[in-house]
DNA sequence: AGCAATACAGCAAGCGCTTTCTATGTAGAG
DNA sequence: CTCTACATAGAAAGCGCTTGCTGTATTGCT
C-alpha cells in the first residue's frame, strides 16, 4: 500500500540504515550510492513518515504558534514574521519545519490545552504571541506548562508578551506602558484635558499596561483622572463604537479619544462621525499597534508603531536557535509614536 | 525522564493497553479500573507521545490549512473559521485536534512543499484556501499531490478554490465572476463609462475570474473595453495606490475606479484623494470581499461580500466528515454586493 | 446446578524509522 | 607483506503506542 523506507531499501539494493542516512545527511554515505538510493525514493515517490521518525529520533520538526485572533492582522503579522524565520519551506536549509498555527481565541484554557497538544507533539519551539491573561491560577498553570516544555528541550519564546520568570521562556515584550504614555503626552502636549479611554479587556497585561501608561500621563501632567472618562471593551471595532458613544454619553464635552488599539479607533471615529462630531476639529483620536489600515483611515490615525513583523521575525530565529536570546532572556521592544492627521489642538 | 505509558500502567497496576484504551476511550473499561487510571496519569503528569501514538495508530490529529498570506484577514478570517470546526480545543468532543496553519506566501514551490510536509505528517485533512495558480506544470503537481493525499485517506477541500478535477478533493469555490460582474453592472448602471480596473497578480484563478466578471458586465452593456483602462497589480494596498496613479495618468477623466479587492480599493482611495478627486463625487471606488475595515472607510466601501467565515466553517466541518459534502464535491458560494457610499452617479 | 454469553484485562506483535554497534573492504604505514 | 586506520554498509535493538486475539471472571439462562 504505503511505501516505506525498506521499499526503497529494497529497490535500491542497501540496507533501510542506508536510505535513512541518506534521507538525513548526517552519516557518511559513498557518492553511488546516495544517488541509487535517491533514484529509489524518487522513482518509488516515496514520502518520509513524519511521526516514525520523530518516534524514533525523538525530535520533531514543529514548530507552535500561539495567537489570540487569526483573523486579526496583529496577530497575523507576527504570525507570519515568525514563520518566516523558522526555516519553513522557502527558508534557509537546516530541514523543514512545520509551523503549526493555534488560534487561542483568548480563551486561558484553550492556550493551555494547546501548549499540551503542542507538548504531546513534541514541537520542537513555540512561540506565545499577545498578552497574556491576569489571573493568577491561570498564569501559575501556563508556567507550570511553559516550565515542562523548556525542560523537555522545546525553546519557547514570548513575543509581545510579558516575560514569565522561572519558566526558561524567552521575553520579547512590547513597551505598552511607554507607547500609551507617549501617546497621551502628545494629546495632552496639544492642550487635551478632557480624554476618553477605551481599554481592552479587563484581564489582560496589554490592557492594564496601556491603561497605566495612559494613566502616568495624565497624572504627570496634573491632569485629573475622571474614572468615568474610561471604559472597558474588547480589541474590535464595534466595542470601539459602542464604547465611544457611552463615552459621549457620559462626557459631550471630550476633546479626546484614546483607543486601546487601532481596530477599536476605527469604531470609534464611527461613532463620533455619525455623532455629528468632526476628527480632528471637534475630537481627536488615537489608536494604537499601526495596523497597516490605520494609515488609510480619513482622517489617517495618529498611533503607536509597534514593530511587529520586526518582533515576530526575532523571535522566530530566537525559537530556531538562529539568535542569541537577549541578555537575561529578556528584551523590550519599544513603539513608536506616529503623530498623523486625526489628533489636533482641541477646539477652544 | 519521560514519563510513558508504561510507567502509569505500573503506577496504576493495570497493563499499558488498558491505560491506553482508558485514553482513547474507544473499548470498556470498567468504570473503578478507568478512575486508578486517571488518577495515575493526572499524579504522573503524563503527557501522550503523539508521535508514537500517530505512528501505532496510522492516523494524526494535524489539519493541514494553507494560506497565501496570514497576515491578510482575507485568510485570517477562512482560516480561524475553519478551525473553529475541526474540533479543536473548545471544539465539540472527538478528540482534539491541531490546525497547521501554512503559510504559502502565494508561492508554487511553496505550496507543494507545504503538501508534502503534510503528508508526511499523514494530516488527518488538508484545506487549500484562496486562488490557486493558473501555471500548468505546477497545477498538474498540485493536482497530483491532491490525488495522493485523498488515496491515502487525507480528506480534501478547497476553500474559495477553483475545483482539482480527479483528485477526490472537494471544492467550495467563490462565485467571483458572478460578483464582480454585478458590481460593475452596478456602476454602469449609475451612469459609469469610463471604468478603471486594478486587477491582482496576472497566474492566479481569482484574478482572472474576477476580471472576466468585469468584462463581461461591461460587454453586456456595451461599454467600450479599453484594454488600457486595466492595470494588474499585487493584492495589496500599495499596489491600489501605484495602480490608481497610473490609470489616472492614462485617463484622467476616470469616473469609477474598480479594484481587485477591498485592501486595493483602499490604496485607490488614497490615491485619489492626493490627486485632488473626492470619492464618490469625482470618482467612484468599489473593493471585493467586504473585508471588516470597509464599512469603516470613508466613504464606506461599495464592495462585494464575500462569506469568508461561512464558507471556512463550512470546509473546516466537511473537512472533518461532519457535513455532507456538496453534491458532485462542487459547491458555488456566491457573493453579496453591498452598495455603500463609495458609489455614486458620476459628475457629469 | 450447568452452560453459554458477556465484560474486562492482558499479551504480544507490530507501526516505520533512527542509531549504536559491528562487519567488511580498502588504503596507508611500517 | 602484515598491521592499523579509515570509510561505508548492515544488523538489530528499540522509540512509545495501538489493537487483534486470547484468557478469565462474572452474569444470565434453562
Amino acid at each position: 500500500m504505503t511505501v516505506t523506507l525498506a521499499d526503497v531499501a529494497a529497490r535500491a539494493q542497501v540496507s533501510p540504515a542506508t536510505v535513512s542516512r541518506v534521507l538525513n545527511g548526517n552519516y557518511p554515505v559513498a557518492a553511488s550510492t546516495r544517488e541509487r538510493v535517491l533514484k529509489a525514493v524518487d522513482e518509488l515517490d516515496y514520502v518520509l513518515n513524519g511521526p516514525a521518525s520523530a518516534l524514533a529520533a525523538a525530535t520533531s520538526d514543529l514548530v507552535g504558534i500561539l495567537v489570540n485572533d487569526i483573523a486579526d492582522p496583529f496577530f497575523g503579522i507576527m504570525a507570519s514574521a515568525i514563520q518566516s524565520e523558522i526555516g519553513g519551506p522557502g527558508g534557509r536549509a537546516g530541514g523543514e519545519r512545520l509551523a503549526v498555527v493555534c488560534n487561542t481565541g483568548g480563551s486561558p484554557d484553550r492556550e493551555l490545552t494547546y501548549l499540551t497538544l503542542l507538548q504531546r507533539q513534541r514541537a520542537a519551539a513555540v512561540v506565545l504571541t499577545g498578552g497574556a491573561v491576569e489571573d493568577a491560577p491561570h498564569a501559575a498553570a501556563v508556567s507550570a506548562k511553559l516550565r515542562k516544555l523548556t525542560d523537555a528541550g522545546t525553546r519557547v519564546v514570548l513575543c509581545g508578551r510579558p516575560p514569565a520568570p522561572d519558566t526558561g521562556a524567552i521575553a520579547l515584550a512590547f513597551d505598552n506602558r511607554g507607547g500609551a504614555r507617549q501617546l497621551t503626552e502628545h494629546l495632552i502636549g496639544l492642550g487635551h484635558r478632557r480624554l476618553g479611554y477605551i481599554a481592552g479587556p479587563e484581564e489582560r497585561t496589554t490592557t492594564r499596561h496601556r491603561l497605566e501608561g495612559h494613566r502616568e500621563a495624565l497624572a504627570a501632567a496634573g491632569v485629573e483622572d475622571d474614572p468615568r472618562r474610561t471604559v472597558h471593551g474588547r480589541y474590535d471595532r464595534r466595542s470601539g463604537y459602542e464604547a465611544t458613544l457611552e463615552l459621549l454619553r457620559r462626557d459631550p464635552d471630550l476633546t479626546a479619544v484614546v483607543a486601546a488599539n487601532d481596530s477599536v479607533a476605527l469604531g470609534a471615529c464611527a461613532a463620533l462621525r455619525e455623532s455629528g462630531l468632526r476628527i480632528p476639529q471637534d475630537v481627536s483620536v488615537a489608536g494604537f499597534d499601526d495596523l497597516p489600515f490605520s494609515i488609510d483611515a480619513v482622517p489617517s490615525l495618529t498611533t503607536v508603531r509597534l514593530p511587529l513583523a520586526g518582533a515576530g521575525a526575532r523571535a522566530g530565529r530566537i525559537a530556531m536557535g538562529r539568535e542569541e536570546p537577549p541578555p537575561g532572556g529578556i528584551a523590550t521592544v519599544r513603539g513608536e509614536l506616529m503623530v498623523r492627521g486625526s489628533s489636533a489642538v482641541p477646539r477652544v
